[in-house]
DNA sequence: ATAGGGTTAG
């Protein structure tokens, strides 16, 4: 191409990274910087969820740079994205601080935030966002009721989790499958198997994950027969199960000594839904059998 | 043909 223009470039760089060849992705990306002008708000951005979601530092810093030296780093936008990315990368103080410098602060900047947080293991602090953001006058939606939600299943502190329905109430949500999946987790790890069968009944939609939170729920409280009753329903739905399932299905049986059912699960995973026994479902196996 | 954030094991 004699005339690239900004998308030609991103899905250059995009396409490298797909592929797994890093050091063709670098070398576009140098090359994008020294041949085109002022880059527009979609590129860096489009750039950084490339090293996000590759969990590239490397190279995550490095367009940083270029932001800096752009002087977009004002930008909402390109700044969320941003703090998305040290927050994926782990690196949860430097995007803490980019987050504080930013004057004005989107749904979206608090979202990721305070998910970095949860997946950081500090659910405590994103809850402490999660009421910052509110003394912000800002009104969630339900993505980041899906993180909150999560921070407080890792916490597993029932009194918050009860207060969090509660104002997922008030505003009116109605349960998408994704934030009533959430919920159930929540309500699961929060010590109630009772409350989060309850959302689980309340959820027309259920997919394979909605299903395997459930099971997974009655695993780990002992209670494998509710489990493998619920492994049956799911089958009859027509839900195809996948390799965590029989994490928690397994983890289930050997948890309640139900050693028989966990052999025939561990059989049939193979031979009739194709699912090929990891180190996981072995770990449970030696659990179970020993 | 780029267009910011979300669910299961560990």
């Amino acid at each position: 191409m004699r005339e690239r223009d900004p998308v030609s470039w991103s899905v250059m760089v995009g396409g490298f990274a797909k592929a797994g060849d890093l050091d063709s992705c670098f070398t576009t990306f140098r090359e994008l910087i020294r041949c085109s002008s002022q880059p527009d708000n979609y590129t860096l951005p489009f750039i950084l969820r490339v090293c996000r979601d590759m969990m590239n530092l490397l190279m995550g810093s490095l367009v940083h740079g270029v932001v800096l030296s752009y002087g977009l780093c004002s930008d909402q936008f390109v700044c969320a994205t941003l703090v998305d990315m040290y927050a994926k990368c782990r690196v949860i103080e430097d995007a803490r601080k980019l987050f504080d410098d930013m004057p004005k602060k989107d749904l979206i900047t608090w979202t990721v935030m305070i998910d970095g947080y949860v997946e950081c293991g500090n659910a405590t602090e994103s809850l402490v966002l999660f009421d910052q953001m509110r003394d912000d006058d800002l009104v969630p939606d339900k993505i980041t009721m899906v993180t909150v939600v999560n921070g407080c299943a890792k916490l597993g502190a029932m009194q918050k989790a009860r207060l969090i329905y509660g104002y997922i109430c008030t505003i009116k949500f109605s349960l998408n499958v994704i934030l009533g999946t959430a919920m159930i987790d929540m309500y699961a790890k929060c010590g109630s198997v009772d409350l989060a069968r309850e959302i689980f009944d309340g959820i027309r939609e259920k997919n394979v994950i909605t299903w395997s939170v459930m099971i997974a729920a009655y695993g780990y409280h002992g209670q494998g027969k509710k489990a493998l009753d619920l492994f049956l329903m799911m089958s009859t739905c027509g839900i195809m199960p996948n390799g965590i399932n029989f994490v928690s299905l397994l983890y289930a049986c050997s948890h309640a000594g139900l050693v028989d059912e966990g052999l025939e699960l561990f059989n049939i995973m193979w031979d009739k839904y194709g699912v090929r026994p990891d180190v996981k479902h072995c770990t449970c196996m030696v659990d179970l059998l020993g």
